[in-house]
RNA sequence: GGAGGGGUGGCCGAGUGGCUAAUGGCAGCAGACUGUAAAUCUGCCCGGUUUUACCGUACGUAGGUUCGAAUCCUACCCCCUCCA
């Protein structure tokens, strides 16, 4: 088996399964579940993403599942009666933009699109009951969240028991020979080996991948948590965003999220355990190649020039936003908020006063000052707002 | 069906009648410094205005008591625990 297969994972289950299944010389059907109500892909998503890569590149195909069934069914624990479940029209168009983003790594012509309502949809209610009846509660249980859950008295709805059952009767129904996914979801595929065995087939190799850490460092990369770099930022912007995670994080984002290999990884590592290169270095490293994956090279090296600019020369950059706009006499914090550069007169008043406001990179920090109308200003927020203010 | 506990700012969590726009932590923002939008330190962190101050909103919802309520009372909604 190659090496290449097994690294940056968390879980095998198992590698002598997977050495089986390798030797059969046939393509292998490897299952990947997508949940279409947040078609936003980040980095985070493509740890699993360039592990099922690699499995092409060998040959193999992949079956992404986007989970249209479950969708539509929604989650009726909220109080909101009005949480709707995704229409037709939403999921298809999610899952459109989902291959958008998807294709940047799979090579598409090894895929194959699937959407589980197509058999999900068709199950009886006797079929389902029969389904239900092959699990049981106390291995539910198991699984960490629900066990976590359950023994702090919290709710756990009935249909919540349902979500792994038919992710599991998935891989029967796709008859998968692996399935992909990150660790938290473990149990749910572990599940899918259990309903194979019993519906007669050969369970599926599962193979989990880390959950990567969003830009504080700390919690998952998510997009409701506002820490993700995703695939179709601009240039500048996701540069930026790999430039501001924690320096301890550097090694493990090379590890998941390119092609670095073994050697020159641990080259970095060491040299970052014993302080003989700049972290900062290395990060650029890090940032410029990951730009160049989803842009390119031109991109990557532009980007930099543009951060430097920034946060290291703290010049204005090359290009600003431009508004034009008639002349008003009003104190400059009333036109932070009219730019819409903060959301509130409060909030002008404390960037003003905190001096984090300049024109025409002067720092200025009465909020009542009156721009003057004679030329044009930029004016600047923060780090990294910018406009530039002309007069009509 | 019965008994009890609880709903506080983006999140967690103090606060039991005035000095509470509400301790503290996290997240966020700004400044300084630096090696970066790392780390560290400092400040800020509901809104409006004529901004060292004043005003308006805010502690599940709606009322009430009081000169004054997140804090007391009533009703309702929601969450949780124990018993059946």
């Amino acid at each position: 088996m190659p090496a290449q297969l097994l690294r940056g994972i968390v879980d095998c289950i198992s590698p002598d399964e997977l050495t089986e299944k390798l030797k059969l010389g046939r393509k292998l059907r490897i299952k990947f579940g997508a949940d279409p109500s947040a078609p936003d892909i980040h980095l985070g998503h493509t740890v699993v993403l360039r592990k099922l890569k690699q499995f092409q590149d060998l040959g193999h195909h992949i079956i992404f599942l986007i989970g249209n069934f479950t969708a539509t069914i929604g989650d009726p624990s909220g109080k909101s009666k009005t949480r709707k479940a995704l229409s037709d029209e939403e999921v298809l168009v999610n899952a459109k933009t989902y291959q958008e983003q998807i294709f940047k790594i799979l090579d598409k012509n090894k895929t194959t699109v699937v959407y589980n309502n197509d058999w999900l949809g068709e199950l009886s209610a006797k079929d389902i009951i029969k389904l239900a009846g092959k699990y049981n509660v106390a291995r539910m249980l198991e699984r960490d969240d629900f066990h976590k859950r359950f023994t702090s008295n919290q709710t756990i709805s009935l249909h919540e028991f349902m979500y792994p059952l038919l992710q599991g009767y998935d891989s029967v129904h796709l008859e998968a020979d692996i399935e992909l996914g990150g660790t938290d979801q473990r149990f749910n595929l572990l599940v899918g080996r259990h309903l194979q065995k019993e519906f007669g087939q050969t369970p599926q190799v599962v193979i989990t991948m880390p959950i990567l850490e969003g830009l504080d460092g700390v919690n998952k990369m998510s997009k409701s948590l506002g820490n993700h770099v995703g695939l179709t930022d601009a240039p500048e912007e996701m540069l930026g965003k790999l430039m501001s995670i924690p320096d301890p994080l550097i090694a493990k984002y090379y590890e998941l999220l390119t092609d670095i290999n073994a050697n020159k990884l641990g080259e970095i590592k060491t040299s970052l355990a014993d302080g003989s290169v700049n972290p900062r270095t290395i990060k650029m490293e890090l940032a410029k190649e990951i730009v160049a994956f989803y842009h390119d090279t031109k991109a990557s090296v532009d980007a930099e020039q543009h951060f430097d600019n920034l946060f290291k020369n703290k010049e204005v950059p090359s290009e600003v936003e431009e508004i034009l706009i008639e002349k008003l006499d009003q104190p400059l914090y009333k036109w932070l908020t009219q730019l819409k550069l903060v959301d509130s007169n409060k909030e002008a008043h404390r960037l003003i006063t905190q001096g984090g406001v300049t024109l025409n990179q002067e720092k200025t920090t009465d909020p009542s000052a009156v721009l003057a109308t004679s030329a044009d200003v930029i004016i600047k927020v923060g780090k990294r707002k910018f406009i530039k203010v002309i007069w009509k």
